[in-house]
RNA sequence: GCCCAAGUGGUGGAAUUGGUAUACACGCACGACUCAAAAUCGUGUGGCGCAAGCCAUAAGAGUUCGAGUCUCUUCUUGGGCACCA
């Protein structure tokens, strides 16, 4: 580079103008030059402004390889925000650390026999030179490390309180082992059943186990969700809510009948209660199922449970055929998860002979099986099987040859009140049924002819408005049939009915509160009011006839399948109940609350919500992790480490590769390993297991607030001040088990006290993964990956950063481009070179560009807050190309860009490009740093457009552009409109029906 | 199979409540400068057509004066869940 273009900047106020020998942009110098001030001037530092703002990262795991360009794309953005809250009048809290246990630093000590810290912090030192190359806001001071003792002191805290509360528990139930890995996974680690970072085979092992009861959280973590502090995108919402998995449902109990002629008798079981006491042997013998769908049960033609259910081991000398049965248990544990999914189609089942189970609700005996695609670990293990209703059951069934009982028909309910009405009614059903429509009737609540009526398409319960296509389908329906509308009636604010008249009978058409529980318990009141129970009767003489039609209609269709009424396809839905005793009639929901409270007035079942998520598989065999504080004595068991000797050092070991028995690696350190009970004082075990590397993260972002305190993980009043986090930005990949790991932390530190808000962040964005240039992951693999190092040399991390806030929308993925860079480069540089233009006079500046201006401002302001840093980035581009060419017309090579208007331009680019815009405002003879100003304000009298370009539309189609005033009349532009000659040609000899008029938008001129 | 999101030029993508489709950027083409190249600057760039104009937002229908946007059906892609009774 010359010597010339390097020198001090020479600038002096002359005639107004600012003149200077105008440096080259060179992003290598400015860069270097302001990340050293803002560091040594403490810039991130002042916490003393009104308003906070917390932005949090999910932080790194910093592995060898370093950063791609994937991993900044986040930091740029709470990066871009912080700066922006900074100049809004924010403290920003925006700190970074390291995620560093975990098995790539332990695998690679395992090589090299070094100390995993050692690799880690040689990682941690390259990460941190990489991300100070972006200019990033973040306050070092509160850099943490899962892996420092001094923040894992904390981490083995919040262990202990949960062991003390009773939420850490052992268990030695089956788990997922991996064994190239030498460890145990927990659920959330696999991927189609195989290990997630190494892709091996998991096996099923059992072995003791820490386990965190993570379900006791269950129905919080579920329903603080929905709470409105939470601003969260509706699909992680949804995801959460998936893997949580609430069900309701009922358990019930089947009474086990022994058919088997050598074996016990029945009457060796005598018949008490069995729900109090499961356990006791002396009891009678029943299985208990779990169901959400109760009210299907009159359906039930079998029942099953899974090979790992413990009533096989119980049974085994009423079972006749167990030989064969034990072969089936056998051969199912050595499944792999992958191909008992892979073979879900195929399902397979074991009949248990000389045992049968016993229906409570119709004292029906039937088969009972053993199969492997009733689960072992959810609910109780086993089900009753209603094929008519469950696809899987329905499968099993034809495979077997089981009978298929229907006991649910389709959503068709009548109650009727008269006998008059049922004729018009009949027709109604008739008709919807040939239109494949579903109806709801409801009601005789007024009067003797009045019943509302209720279309409905699908099963759901949500609020019918008189805009739902359903809505519109049921009046076309009515008027088709010759129905008269009669009248409105409003019932709220938002529904109105309309009542429709033929035949002296009136009818009610929604739009109603859809909540059928509402509508019945009214119709329920209303019923028993008169004391007239006819209703019911009607209506299941209604159901039958209605039923008779369905029925012909199906032998027309000749379906094959004896359950089937709609589609050919299992019915799963809800529906009202047929042969089902006294319960016929009933729709599925109000079924299901009848016969539940008739299990528990029996005690042959009860209530029951059930889970998908289970418990946390906390203990790993590894070393490299925080060790689980917790000793072993022979006399009194598993025992706390007391909270004083914490932090529970890992000690130094020479192998640290897992012994492979399943014990981690700690085992074999006996000085480290043998030590006292601190309950008794007698000899005693540590433990030697590990804690999973989700641990560390559940709650890193508590201890930025309060880094370095000795006594407490967090001083409250610092929690109080900053908590809840406002910004939360990181992979979607962590959607689930992180986020659902920390929460459930959170909401424990939360019950202890140590926080005071239910849910740790506030809002959550997800960041896209930016992709290689060709379109795959980058991946070593590929040879495709970007080095951000070499990006920043080349263009500068200024045109970085604003390349990948341009690349598109930020959740989104999208392919990494190199042309793309140059192209947001080319704007820097123009930005640059505005600078010559610049000029301190007052008249100056047109209003045209003042309007621009003002347009982009507000666009910016918006699109910051809302994650669309693409189109900030496009609307100041747009700014500085109309900017340039303004000047470039100009006679005058000397500028005439007022100075306050460039300070704003540069004001609202600098969060994204804090550097070149901290250099051009310094250069201006500010001598404050850009970020300690104020965010700029849009002015409304510049916001005013002076003239707006009105589109003339014929018939829909654009035939002309009018430049007005924004403020013309309608008659005004019509006029002109009319006379235009494009739109005349369109026009001539035709009959204008009407004409349109959008303000400031276009008229369209409608022709008949 | 189920749930969610999305389909717009050669490419990444704009279009805030239904109101000018293709902003901004890349790429490409031509031109200027240059011995030449790069860089830079300028012009053009959805398709068809000489033009007037017509046709285009995955496909098809619908609502509307007007649909990329709303409704229904179908297809495709991406993500999540996957025998959870």
């Amino acid at each position: 580079m010359p010597a010339s273009t390097r020198g001090n900047v020479h600038s002096s106020t002359r005639g107004g103008y600012i003149c200077r020998f105008m440096e080259k942009y060179n992003p290598k110098e400015i860069e270097k030059k302001w990340q050293e001030k803002w560091e040594s001037a403490g810039l991130y530092k002042d916490y003393s402004r009104a308003k906070k703002f917390y932005a949090l990262d999910m932080f790194p795991y910093p592995s060898g390889a370093g950063l791609h360009v994937g991993h900044p794309k986040g930091f740029i953005a709470t990066d871009v925000i912080s700066r922006f809250k900074m100049l809004s009048g924010y403290s920003v809290l925006h700190p970074m650390g390291w995620d560093a246990f975990g098995l790539p630093a332990e695998n690679y000590a395992i090589k090299n026999k070094v100390h995993p810290s050692v690799a880690t912090e040689k990682n941690i030192a390259t990460f941190k030179k990489q991300l100070e190359a972006f200019g990033f806001t973040y306050d070092w001071d509160r850099e943490i490390s899962t892996t420092d003792p001094a923040y894992y002191k904390w981490t083995q805290w919040i262990f202990l309180k949960l062991f003390e509360k009773g939420l850490a528990y052992e268990s030695n139930e089956p788990v997922n082992w991996c064994p190239s890995c030498k460890t145990v996974l927990s659920n959330e680690d696999l991927e189609d059943g195989l290990c997630e970072r190494c892709g091996t085979q998991v096996v099923q092992k059992k072995m003791r186990q820490w386990v965190l009861k993570m379900t006791a959280y269950a129905e919080r973590l579920l329903a603080d969700l929905d709470s409105e502090e939470l601003d969260w995108e509706d699909a992680i919402i949804q995801q959460q809510k998936n893997w949580i998995g609430k069900s309701e449902g009922a358990t019930v109990l089947f009474e086990i009948k022994i058919s088997n002629k050598n074996g016990i008798s029945n009457d060796q079981f005598p018949i008490s209660n069995k729900i109090q006491n499961p356990n006791d042997q002396n009891l009678k013998q029943s299985i208990e199922v779990f169901t959400t769908r109760v009210d299907t049960i009159f359906g039930c033609t079998y029942c099953v449970v899974a090979p790992e259910h413990s009533i096989l081991e119980k049974l085994k000398s009423q079972i006749t055929n167990y030989k064969e049965v034990e072969d089936y248990v056998i051969a199912s544990q050595n499944k792999t998860i992958l191909e008992r999914t892979e073979l879900q189609k195929e399902k397979t089942g074991v009949k248990l002979q000389g045992v049968e189970v016993i229906n409570p609700f119709n004292n029906e005996t039937v088969p009972l099986f053993v199969a492997d695609y009733v689960l072992g670990g959810y609910g109780t293990g086993a089900v009753m099987a209603v094929p008519a209703h469950d696809e899987r059951d329905f499968e099993f069934a034809k495979k077997y040859d089981l009978p298929i009982k229907q006991s649910v028909a389709p959503d068709y309910t009548a109650y009727l009140k008269t006998a008059r009405t049922l004729n018009v009614l009949e027709s109604i059903f008739e008709s919807a049924a040939k239109q494949a429509i579903k109806i709801w009737l409801l009601g005789g609540l007024s009067t003797p002819f009045h019943c509302g009526v209720i279309y409905r398409e699908h099963s759901d319960l949500d609020l019918i408005t008189k805009d739902d296509e359903s809505f519109k389908k049921a009046i076309q329906l009515f008027e088709e049939l010759g129905f008269e509308k009669v009248g409105e009636k409003k019932i709220s604010e938002t529904l109105t009915n309309f009542i429709y008249k033929k035949d002296d009978v009136e009818i009610d058409i929604g739009p109603s509160q859809g909540e059928l529980g509402l509508i019945e318990a009214d119709f329920e009141e209303d019923v028993k009011k008169v004391a007239d129970f006819k209703a019911l009767v009607l209506s299941e003489r209604f159901i039958k006839t209605f039923k008779e039609q369905q029925l012909q209609t199906r032998k027309e269709e000749k379906d094959k399948l004896d359950f089937e009424y709609l589609n050919g396809k299992v019915f799963t839905e809800d529906g009202f109940l047929v042969s089902s005793d006294n319960y016929n009639a009933l729709t599925s929901g109000q079924a299901r609350e009848k016969m539940t409270a008739w299990l528990e007035e029996k005690k042959l079942g009860e209530k029951k919500i059930n889970f998908k998520m289970r418990d946390w598989i906390f203990s790993r065999q590894r070393y490299w992790g925080e060790p689980i504080p917790v000793v072993h004595c022979e006399k009194c068991g598993a025992v706390g480490v007391p909270e004083e000797q914490l932090p529970l050092q890992l000690p130094e070991v020479e192998n640290y590769e897992p012994t492979g028995t399943g014990e981690s690696p700690l085992a074999n350190i006996e000085q480290w390993v043998n030590t006292v009970c601190p309950k008794c004082g007698g000899p005693a075990k540590r433990e030697t297991n590990t804690m999973p590397q989700w641990a560390g993260s559940s709650w890193y972002y508590l201890r930025y607030i309060d880094p370095k305190n000795a006594e407490k993980l967090i001083e409250p009043q610092l929690e109080k001040d900053w908590m809840p986090v406002d910004l939360y930005v990181g992979g979607a990949e962590h959607a689930t088990r992180h986020l659902l790991y920390a929460r459930f932390w959170h909401k424990f530190l939360y019950d202890l006290g140590v926080v005071t808000t239910s849910e740790p962040f506030k809002r959550l964005m997800h960041v896209g993964l930016i992709l290689a240039q060709d379109g795959r992951k980058m991946s070593k693999r590929w040879n495709n990956v970007i080095n951000p190092d070499e990006v920043i040399g080349q263009f500068g991390a200024d045109s970085m950063r604003l390349y990948e806030m341009f690349m598109g929308p930020f959740s989104q993925s999208v392919a990494w481009n190199t042309n793309g860079v140059s192209g947001v480069r080319k704007f820097l540089e123009k930005v640059w070179k505005l600078q010559e233009k610049v000029t301190s006079k007052q008249e100056l500046g047109t209003s045209k560009s003042k309007n621009i201006l003002h347009k982009t401002i507000k666009k910016v302001t918006g699109d910051i807050e809302n994650f669309r840093f693409n189109t900030a980035i496009s609307q100041l581009m747009i700014l500085v190309n109309s900017l340039e060419k303004e000047y470039a017309k100009s006679a005058t090579t000397k500028a005439h860009m007022r100075k306050e208007d460039y300070e704003k331009l540069l004001l609202i680019l600098s969060p994204f490009a804090p550097h070149i815009t901290e250099e051009l405002w310094q250069q201006l003879g500010n001598e404050q740093s850009i970020f300690l100003q104020t965010w700029p304000v849009a002015e409304d009298k510049y916001l005013k457009d002076e003239e707006v370009e009105m589109v003339i539309q014929v018939n829909g189609k654009v035939r002309e552009r009018l430049m007005v005033s924004p403020d013309v009349t309608e008659d005004e532009i019509k006029e002109t409109a009319l006379e235009s000659e494009k739109v005349k040609k369109f026009t001539d000899g035709k009959e204008i029906r009407k004409i349109i008029f959008v303000p400031e938008k276009l008229i369209n001129i409608v022709l008949n």
